[in-house]
DNA sequence: ATTAACTATATCATTAAAGTATAGTTATCG
DNA sequence: CGATAACTATACTTTAATGATATAGTTAAT
């Protein structure tokens, strides 16, 4: 039940970028992350990849958010890193489960329901959110 | 985010106990399962420890529920097996996070918040709702 | 042309999950 | 009371996922 490690670096790294407001390279974001390089690039191409990021080659390149930071959630990020965000395998695979006498698993129905509710939540938490929460001191 | 392969076991163990509602030996549960034997038997080794299923001894032994299937929650299930269910990892180590300058992380009060309410969400599934979803095949 | 950056892919290490095996204990029943 | 059908406890092995690193190559600004 946890997100992973990837996904938890990739947050803090949208987190980043979201606050600075501008293009960083890869270097001080690990740095400012505390992050290794290595991985951070690791994570900045999945981020990238999945259109979250945008990065700009060359001398003078680096990485910029992709879109408002008010239009990126958690759930966008986890997804990038981790894929479909479910919690039973069972629903990745086309739903079709083996278990059960009469081929329809009691449980899918369950665990579709939490997940699309857990889905919900992730997807209503936004980094500007996060950024002006941190502003506040309270 | 998925909850592990023996959380899912454990789950149909579950199910396949408050169905039935009788005293059942590993064996025919993890035929009735399809999990193999040894695996059931772990499993059920956690659910005992954990006070969810009793397990009776010597010849005529077996399993129940140890308490009815209306107050044994999918929550209870998961966390007899994987422990806390949290989102991050953060959360467990006494919520001391060693990044960011302040020292104290942006990320744990939403990471908190989200799990409490994935906690509130599989703690209101209990498996006498199950079993009856089931017995009406709508 | 040089250099500071990103890109892509491959590999390695570690940890967690999944599954198996063995030896031992308990309680019922004939 | 002894045989048997169960559970118990622990330890081991295998496999898969995660985490991290390395290398070689491409791009674009200056």
């Amino acid at each position: 039940m946890h997100i992973t490690q990837e996904s938890d670096y990739a947050i803090r790294i949208i987190y980043c970028l979201a606050k600075n407001q501008k293009r960083m390279d890869a270097r001080s974001i690990s740095q400012e992350m505390s992050v290794s390089l290595r991985f951070s690039l690791k994570i900045l191409g999945k981020l990238v990849a999945s259109g979250l990021v945008a990065s700009f080659k060359g001398n003078r390149g680096g990485y910029e958010l992709a879109r408002p930071a008010s239009e990126i959630t958690m759930l966008d990020v986890i997804r990038a890193v981790e894929g479909p965000c479910q919690l039973s395998r069972c629903l990745e695979e086309c739903g079709e489960c083996n278990r059960g006498a009469s081929g329809i698993c009691a449980f899918q129905q369950v665990f579709r329901r939490i997940s699309e509710q857990v889905n919900r939540e992730l997807g209503a938490v936004d980094f500007a959110q996060i950024v002006a929460s941190e502003d506040c001191d309270c």
